[in-house]
DNA sequence: ACCGTGACGAGCA
DNA sequence: ATGCTCGCCACGG
């Protein structure tokens, strides 16, 4: 699959791969970038989401590649973030996402619905 | 054109 | 785990 050329159509498909995200699972900025046919455009992920204005956006379930909250601690988006994610049954402890621990699949296991 | 900034990430000390 | 550097790139000053 070609990378997205424009930015307008880079913009479409981070969005898409924001929404494909299921109830209940997180991914990171960068995977979400990746999904988009856009490597290593983390960056602009976050650009995306921070100019987004789709209420419908779930936008909560995107986090740092470490499984951190990325706004600052105790700020209004951080809050935010935290309740709705909590909201879908994820567990968040110190403005991280609680991963099971021990050795698993990386990317489905790890970023998939909290078991 | 240059520079600082940012909802980032991988690598390395 | 924590902190730093560097790569990435769109934007505003």
């Amino acid at each position: 699959m070609a990378a997205a050329s424009s930015s307008e159509e880079s913009t479409r498909r981070i969005l898409a791969a924001v929404r494909a995200i299921p109830a209940g699972s997180v991914a990171g900025y960068g995977e979400v970038a990746r999904r988009a046919g856009l490597p290593g455009r983390a960056r602009l992920a976050a650009r995306v989401l921070a100019g987004n204005e789709d209420p419908a956006l779930p936008w909560h379930r995107v986090l740092r590649a470490d499984g951190r909250i990325a706004f600052p601690e105790g700020s209004s988006g951080y809050r935010e973030q935290c309740r709705r994610l909590r909201a879908e049954g994820v567990r968040v402890e110190a403005g991280r996402v609680r991963r099971a621990k021990g050795p698993r699949d990386l990317d489905e296991a790890v970023w998939g619905p909290e078991q």
